[in-house]
DNA sequence: TTGAAAGCGCTAACAC
DNA sequence: GTGTTAGCGCTTTCAA
């Protein structure tokens, strides 16, 4: 165990006292030039590092902020939210902070996680990902007055942000796509999305739409939900290229679906009657960007995670640390970013 | 924020004094039945958490487990170590620990993250993946007597456990893909590994080779050593298939260079010489069973990452709780543990 | 078995 | 500009 160095150690070495040490840590523009380099230069000697235990019990501030780690359920999408967590940590660390992790089933657990977490290591602030209609989570935290941000918009509060929150806007990313494909030729493109009702996959199937609208087809017909499954999005392809005017092209919600459309369109004999199989290979763009879409080649709408992340640390560092100044002084209360996805053209599209 | 309880809340609460308390949350044999229930009922009603800040400067101890995620380097592999970190963290609350994540470029930067998170946060302990031959990390925290727990054997270390270690047993699963492979007729199973030098990688080549010996076959000319990439993969595994007595079936260090070997496969006309195309399919097996192997039909070696991740929480807590226990008394002060992976069959072999 | 006192390392207030 | 004092919430002596 590395001998502990404690602020006294420091003030002794240097000279000074306890507090003029602490002075230096914390408003060093009270201390004389001098004396603060020489406060330092112990610093650097004895390699001391202030306690953040003992700091916390003065201050209440941890400097911790809590996340969750997901259980990785299909193992396609789940990379995502690992490459922002990897990002946060960096981030986090770069503004004095570390990302303290935990596990949650559901929305419930999680809650009584926060409890848990807020009256044993106190967190400053939380970032919540995979927001969703009626999310109980935000309405607790903000019940109590906690510090969060959350990446994923507050999907399906009428007005105003009720929060702080960061988005990849998923809407230009599949309107990107849609465009990338009109450009390329295509007319009749389909969509493979989630059921209604989830916020993310509904704002994805808007952006499809409504570019396909502005460039006079109808989107009517030529878009499938289904869960997200591989072998859903095969079946669901199918059906999109089998029917009397098939698609041409796919735009799906997520890597997975695009997997298995690509499965579809590759199989031989499966995919569009006879007659119109002379024209070229139906394209299909997937979303997220995973390892799957780079290994297999499929072209894919990728989110700028660590840019993601490092807008939550922004967002949180300013909530907390405006915390102290005079409300309405620290402009937008509940400020959030929208970042844009770019298309990662491959052999698929 | 939650209004703060301590311990005197309770101590009122309950008629009694803060030390009862204490005594009741740490060591509740010392303390008449009934009072205890009392405080206990007092505890639950009023929703007292042990504040760890307070704790900490008392004991020293911070109930967190440091542990680094890495960057995601290929996409593909990444996912090993996020669902490690996932049952990490599961098993770690479990044991009443949280961890706490850090990122670091290289083993040097590392090890001034130990120096700055022992200065300040104070884990208990760490937990250290991606161990190699000379891993300096190990022996700086050996020399400064910090409790850890390595996710990988301590490779090239002569004799004895310098500290301890949970891993999963490469060459085993590597010998039972071989001998999957040799039951199912094949007889020329060549490896795509990584240059020998990788305790990892020549572990796994270890498992084949002896396995394909102990069948009678010579394993000379049958192995190339790449470097991880899924076109690497496809380069060596073409060398492979198209050399004048030409594997039948491979068996991968990974599932980047099984994937590039099943692109070499299943592409038309670049596999074995035209007179050795009438057999069946050359067979692939891959390591580490990711996503993209589910999702592509890998056949590949699934590590069981929480039960790995569960050992080292064990291994640790017995480290922690062990240092109070007269020396000597608590059995191997290096304790490892070698887990099996299971071999997953899919269509590719 | 329970209570009183001390102090972990730090910083906010105030005095010098 | 610098030093003194107090106390954050907890546990560890020690005494009752």
């Amino acid at each position: 165990m590395p001998e502990k160095v404690t602020i006294a150690d420091v003030a002794r070495h240097a000279g000074v006292s306890r507090q003029t040490v602490s002075n230096v840590l914390n408003t060093p523009e009270v201390v004389r030039e001098e004396t603060r380099r020489r406060v330092l230069d112990a610093v650097e000697e004895l390699g001391y590092r202030v306690n953040q235990a003992a700091r916390q019990m003065r201050t209440g501030r941890s400097r911790l902020i809590a996340t969750r780690i997901e259980p990785d359920r299909d193992g396609i999408n789940g990379s995502v939210l690992d490459r922002f967590l990897h990002g946060l940590t960096e981030s986090a660390a770069r503004a004095g902070y570390r990302v303290l992790l935990y596990t949650a089933d559901d929305d419930t657990a999680e809650i009584a996680t926060f409890a848990d977490l807020l009256g044993a290591y106190e967190p400053d602030a939380f970032v919540l990902t995979g927001t969703h209609h009626g999310d109980i989570r935000t309405s607790w935290l903000l019940d109590r007055g906690m510090p969060f941000v959350t990446f994923g918009r507050p999907w399906g509060v009428p007005d105003g942000t009720p929060h702080a929150w960061v988005d990849v806007d998923g809407a230009a990313g599949t309107a990107a796509a849609t465009r990338h494909l009109l450009d390329a030729g295509h007319r009749r493109i389909g969509f493979l999305g989630w059921p209604a009702g989830s916020g993310v996959g509904d704002d994805r199937r808007e952006g499809w739409a409504r570019t396909l609208r502005a460039a006079g087809v109808d989107p009517a017909g030529l878009d499938r939900a289904t869960s997200d499954g591989v072998d859903d999005g095969e079946a669901a392809a199918r059906e999109l290229l089998e029917s009397d005017d098939p698609a041409t092209a796919l735009v799906c919600v997520s890597d997975s679906l695009a997997l298995g459309a690509l499965h579809t369109v590759r199989s031989p004999g499966a995919a569009a009657p006879a007659e119109h199989r002379a024209g070229p290979p139906v394209a299909v763009i997937g979303f997220d960007d995973t390892p799957v879409a780079k290994a297999v080649g499929i072209t894919s709408l990728s989110q700028p995670l660590a840019e993601a992340a490092a807008s939550c640390v922004t967002l949180l560092t300013r909530l907390l640390d405006g915390d102290s100044r005079p409300s309405g002084s620290s402009g937008d209360p509940h400020p959030h970013v929208l970042l844009q996805p770019s298309l990662v053209v491959r052999r698929s599209g």
